[in-house]
DNA sequence: ATGAAAGCGCTAACAA
DNA sequence: TTGTTAGCGCTTTCAT
């Protein structure tokens, strides 16, 4: 059974053309409707499963693409690589997984394997692929499409709609009564936009909203040391709104750290929405990002440009998601504390 | 750019044979070396790429394997396909992803299409394939590895040591001073070991060790009713091990919600260390599974498989991960509690 | 409706 | 050391 078998095993076993079996096993009209049934009765019977690299090679098309997703992708991953997949399978795709290292010779070698095997298409994160790799596919002329990636560049793209998200999480706190707000952000164009959205929703609900930034290394102790850095000026805010959720928990663990109840004192809101938000304590209040979603968008748009069709870049709504970490400004004075 | 060069037309260019050129390209030992050079240097100048399917279709060889892994996979999945990558694209293979459905058509035509493809191996969960899946590969003799699968069948595996695990757990606990300790797991292998290993320390120890199962679904929820409904005979317990980290969250949001604090009344113990163990309140301590080495392992000696190196199924070793969600007995007794 | 034959890009035996 | 030739498994004209 190693040895699989060949369309010309078909052919001699039923006494018939390469070409005429072939045609049978595509389907194609024009063979005897008997003769197909035959043989793919037979073809069925002998466990007859064509060779895709054979067939790549004939035809051109290798329905293969490759899914580059650096190793940075704050547990993004799992749901994305869920929606690639979800549509990849269902149109005939297969997805060549690739984690490796953004730029250096590891990344040439990894662009290097995907060339070789002709995929037909890359998805990829602007943090995930260099823009020397980019380039490169692009002088191939492989179509390339943008995760999460926000119009910055003349690629296509897939993206959650940053600005939105930033509003909605500032008119929560608005609403909630919140009219001091900090914006822990960092700097990246993600960052900015969701600033941006922010700064908009706080201009319309008259409430001030100061941004600071937490530098280069996105994670929850540069949150932390930059929000303890900033603590008697916490004591001027009630409510504070993260870049994203990892920066949150960083942020909500500070605040408590200097004797700031989350959410009784201070109200905290994320960005993202990951696995863990419902589980930390208090549970995080966020602004969702629909991550299978993005993915199967993101597939299904590389295929439209595999295909050849005209696309556009596409951009996903958020959703607030509120948990325990936000609360009514209400809550704080009947604790006695001053605003 | 997208019409790719050929061995032919560098042949063409160069004016040799093609089987000079291709040699020539392989490095083969038998060309002149000056030939070597000046055919190895223009195919770089024309950016030349070998044609992977091609390659396949007369070596016989792929150098492709499938990654089968569930949607159900706990988080595990980034770390892994991590680990998988890694050495995967060392040794010069390439890894589909699979995250399709258990069992019923779609793993079937999900495995067709990675026959079709001539993967030389498959790693899988034994949670992401079905029987009947594992029985088709074989058939086929394609060579399986089995992740996180324990010793439960003839396939070669990679797995964390369980045993030693729930050893560790109850050992920690033991020397903390508890003496009546809970065990949460459900009705799967990899919990039974632990829960084995977890019995074992508890002789050794002397203390004792109750197991209870929380049924079906294994999710946060799901411990959570199962911890709740044992609420009044947990005031006899003054720790409890989880069998894994989704239920060790549940139990304790269960266990705050009667009004027991963790670590102060009763410690809790998890398994897996996911991503956000750290992150929860209190930070969970939990016996850690190294994920990436995992992936690595399983990738190593499955391409062992692959070039027909004899290979021995591998246990690592799990490691004890101590944050806050456990304290000395002592503690409570000070908090006026009794035992 | 079926068959013959060429070709896809590459490797590998064999010959020169 | 290089060239000739025959495949690998499949698709696809073009004849029949």
């Amino acid at each position: 059974m190693r040895n699989h078998i060949t369309i010309k095993d078909i052919a001699r076993s039923l006494d018939l053309s390469y070409s005429t079996v072939s045609l049978a096993l595509n389907d194609a009209p024009v063979v005897n409707a008997r003769t197909r049934q035959r043989v793919q009765e037979y073809a069925r019977s002998v466990n007859y499963r064509p060779n895709a690299s054979a067939r790549a090679i004939s035809t051109g098309r290798t329905y293969l693409v490759g899914a580059v997703l650096g190793r940075f992708t704050n547990s993004f991953f799992e749901e994305i690589a869920q929606g690639i997949e979800n549509v990849a399978s269902q149109r005939g795709f297969d997805v060549i997984l690739n984690t490796s290292g953004f730029g250096g010779s590891s990344e040439e070698a990894h662009l290097s394997r995907l060339v070789d095997r002709r995929i037909e298409g890359v998805i990829c994160t602007r943090y995930s692929i260099s823009q020397q790799g980019i380039d490169r596919l692009e002088k191939m002329e492989i179509p390339i499409l943008l995760l999460r990636a926000d119009a910055c560049g003349p690629q296509t793209y897939v993206a959650v709609d940053n600005r939105l998200g930033g509003r909605l999480a500032v008119e929560h706190l608005a609403s909630l009564g919140h009219r001091h707000i900090l914006y822990v952000g960092y700097d990246f164009v993600h960052s900015q936009l969701r600033e941006e959205g922010a700064r908009e929703a706080a201009r319309d609900f008259g409430v001030r909203l100061e941004p600071i930034n937490v530098p280069a290394a996105v994670d929850r102790e540069a949150a932390f040391a930059a929000v303890t850095r900033r603590a008697k000026a916490l004591r001027d805010f009630t409510a504070v709104f993260c870049a994203d959720d990892v920066i949150a928990v960083g942020a909500i663990q500070a605040l408590q750290e200097i004797g700031l109840r989350v959410p009784q004192d201070i109200s905290v809101v994320g960005f993202d929405d990951l696995r863990w938000a419902p589980l930390i304590n208090p549970p995080l209040t966020t602004v969702h990002q629909p991550q299978i979603s993005q993915g199967e968008t993101a597939m299904e748009l590389l295929i439209a440009m595999v295909e050849g069709q005209p696309v556009a870049s596409t951009v996903l709504a958020p959703r607030l998601v509120v948990r325990g970490s936000s609360a009514p400004l209400a809550k704080r004075v009947a604790n006695g504390r001053s605003v």
